[in-house]
DNA sequence: AAGTGGTCTAGACCACGTC
DNA sequence: ACGTGGTCTAGACCACTTT
């Protein structure tokens, strides 16, 4: 979603309302103004493009982008030949942004540090072999944790296939964190992310210096390139950990 | 992000490569390319709009709405006249989807109810103060149960300011719930999201049929409308909740 | 068959921010 | 000052879907 910073006119010092130039997010802002009175109501069929912008006085273009956009945050729905039809159940949209631990603890002003715990080849559980794929063969196992100005704030444990991301297993994971690596060389990649509550096990609450049982949030993500499964992660935060967002 | 639907050749059967016409999305996807490649390294300058209008063989704006998508979705950095720089550290960005629960119950194949638990008028507590505005007058504060199947699956605690949505006041919401009450009439509102883990209170626990301090996921809401504050909910999950996206 | 949105083009002007 | 991206326009063709 565009950020809209709408100006094209700066206002003046106390200039009045100003004509306004025709832009895509003048559009928009107007097309807005009728959902929310109800003049476009939710589920009806709006007019179509040519005429708005005979009624707006612009090109069809202008009118598309800012239809576009409005569809695209989730507002409107379109299709060809069908219309332009304004939603029922605007389903809200909160776009999370996934930042590397580091940067994050570093953005809040803190000192990062990495500690490497563990270590291994292992085939993975049952549930990690079904969310990379259908491997049954033994893959690289690696905890480790996170610390901000020398407390921990994040557990992280890892499954990466061997297969899918060569490099990695040779890679100095003592001093370099796994993410780090990947962001830096597995570039561009998909994949799931699960949000969830649990109770912290005990091994992992002793890492992170809380009680057991202690209420953690926990991300959990598969990340894939092209088809070819590379990595599970969990991540299970110390208590306290909120993750924020703007609707 | 729009999807990519990409077609605009039906793939005939057999047909081999096939020339493919140039949209936009060709253009992304050959820039993508060349950003997995390592052709257009993290932090470097790639050519202007201009430039690659021509390699291409199209109109600049062509090349201008592939780049602003790869540049919505967090790949590239573009400012004007600095030019468009590959991004250092992509910033991954899920996109939840927040469903009314009532339409997340339904979809599942679940029968949908809902129960008031209590409501009355009362200051909120200062952090809710604070998260709506600067409100100290009193509020409506009302609970209420989410169930599927019969099974209580979140609780709802809110506080609405009555300067915000005037009506929701006179709402029965013993029989409407708040939120698709909020839906129905004051849409394309803008807000804060949190989510976080935290122990089940006890009577929230006993409200959900858990343990108390079970470890439950939390989603806090603050929902404004052009600088109004309307109202503050808090959703607690039963144990066992997961919130899923793709990346 | 026909209407609607999706997209491309070629040219133009302008805002912004770096130089 | 000037280069780069942001946007508008007017016209055109096309893809998709519903009628």
């Amino acid at each position: 979603m565009p950020s809209d910073p709408s100006p094209r006119i700066a206002a003046g010092h106390e200039t009045p309302p100003a004509p306004e130039a025709i832009t895509w997010q003048t559009i928009r802002a107007r097309a807005l103004s009728r959902l929310r009175s109800g003049a476009w109501a939710p589920g009806e069929l709006i007019p179509n493009e040519a005429a708005l912008a005979t009624e707006f006085g612009c090109a069809r273009a202008t009118v598309n982008r800012a239809l576009r956009d409005l569809a695209e945050a989730g507002y409107l729905e379109r299709r060809r030949k069908a219309g332009t039809r304004v939603v029922r159940n605007p389903v809200r949209k909160a776009t999370l942004s996934i930042a590397i631990i580091r940067d994050e603890i570093e953005a809040g002003g803190h000192s990062y540090e990495y500690r490497l715990l563990s270590r291994r080849m292992a085939p993975p559980p049952r549930a990690v072999q079904d969310a990379l794929g259908t491997n049954t063969h033994p893959c690289l196992h690696a905890c480790a944790l996170h610390l901000a100005d020398g407390i921990p704030r994040v557990h992280e444990e890892r499954w990466v296939d061997p297969g899918g991301a060569p490099g990695l297993m040779e890679v100095d994971l003592a001093t370099t964190g796994a993410n780090a690596w990947l962001v830096e060389n597995v570039r561009y990649t998909e994949g799931t992310l699960s949000l969830s509550a649990a109770a912290a096990e005990a091994h992992i609450a002793a890492h992170l210096g809380c009680a057991p049982g202690s209420a953690v949030f926990v991300l959990e993500r598969v990340t894939r390139m092209r088809e070819t499964a590379i990595t599970w992660v969990r991540m299970t935060y110390a208590p306290g950990y909120r993750m924020t967002t703007a609707i």
